[in-house]
DNA sequence: GTCTATAACGAGATAGAC
DNA sequence: GTCTATCTCGTTATAGAC
């Protein structure tokens, strides 16, 4: 765990300008209303960052940053893939329940009004998402603990997309009951075995019948 | 098929003012801009929608409007549970490969910007898209055309989620073979392999699937 | 129904004092 | 690093002539 030092004023730019896009979208935010919530004049934000595209690419930066540190804490945090894909699906969730879209999920909202250096930002974020989440997908079905159909590489995409449509959705107006879904559906998807045994579709699959506990 | 009529004022404000917020979102676009395209003044404009809130419900309204009749339109066109349920998720591609994301979708994204009308609009169609996707849901499960675990509910969540957020990563960078992926994915999800998988050789998935690209 | 003109406001950004 | 003051532009919206 890092020691969470004092944070300076950019730091606390970002805090909330990162909210206010999570939560507004990148056009509905302004300089003002994050000066009138940290208390600071526009003219230092624009000490700090100097245009709002450039604010938005620290954005994207701290919180790419921060998401790996996250994958890296799961990876850390268990050996078993269906472990570390229920907390993959977590961190999204966590989001929500804050009442945030995922920032990206926000930028690709956007995207067609970004700056171009946001908008390579927001899909190396993605590739690099789905690309993680690959890898884990196929080190599980190596070992047995998850089974699916087709490349790891179109299940980590359908993953993304399904995590980032029902934050979507929820945040449209579906509520909770969307992402509770959606978490429920992805995990069954790569064979949420023992427990509720898929309906018996004579010789689905031959290959990888592993359960695990 | 409806007769296309010539299309008047308010109708063609309705046709930029949409592809618009579908591409930048609704906090993104003007009068100005619908303005210019149209070559009509902007408070020409406003004489038709007297503000943008009135714009945006309106907007709300004729999709929501349009994709009820693309739905009783798929119900016309088959009986089959998994045609059906192809050209459902055809629905989406087609709005993709237009380079639009679901104008609901990009409002939902919005959503905390949105004046209050709008985004009870937006919450219904996602509810009436739901309650129409669970409702042929449960009639293929029945048929025996269907095959998935849970509520219709829940698996219509699931899929409106998940199609969604395909149409968002897939703008955000990730480009059609999201959307691909996703809808592979989600035609698997309900039984696509019920005897089909096990003969790759048969064309039928294959050229369902060939449109959706 | 469309126009010109303009009001009233908020946006991103800059200059320069402290 | 933060401030006051200001600039310029774009925004939604209105008044009133044609």
């Amino acid at each position: 765990m890092k020691r969470s030092r004092p944070r300076g004023t950019a730091d606390l730019i970002l805090d909330t300008a990162e909210r206010l896009v999570q939560t507004r979208g990148f056009n509905a935010f302004s300089y003002a209303d994050v000066s009138e919530e940290l208390g600071i004049r526009k003219a230092s934000l624009h000490h700090h960052f100097a245009t709002k595209a450039e604010l938005g690419a620290a954005l994207i930066d701290r919180y790419h940053r921060s998401f790996c540190d996250a994958l890296r804490a799961i990876e850390r945090g268990s050996d078993d893939a269906r472990e570390r894909l229920t907390r993959y699906i977590e961190l999204y969730g966590s989001v929500l329940r804050r009442k945030r879209m995922c920032l990206c999920g926000m930028l690709a909202a956007d995207v067609d009004t970004l700056p171009a250096a946001m908008r390579a930002s927001v899909a190396t974020f993605f590739a690099e998402n789905e690309t993680w989440l690959a890898g884990m997908l196929d080190a599980g079905r190596r070992s047995g603990a998850l089974r699916f159909e087709g490349t790891s590489a179109s299940v980590a995409r359908f993953f993304v997309s399904s995590l980032e449509g029902a934050m979507l959705v929820a945040r449209g107006g579906g509520g909770g009951k969307v992402f509770d879904a959606v978490a429920h559906h992805l995990l069954a998807e790569v064979g949420k075995g023992a427990g509720q045994a898929r309906r018996p579709a004579r010789g689905r699959q031959r290959a990888a019948r592993g359960r695990t506990a």
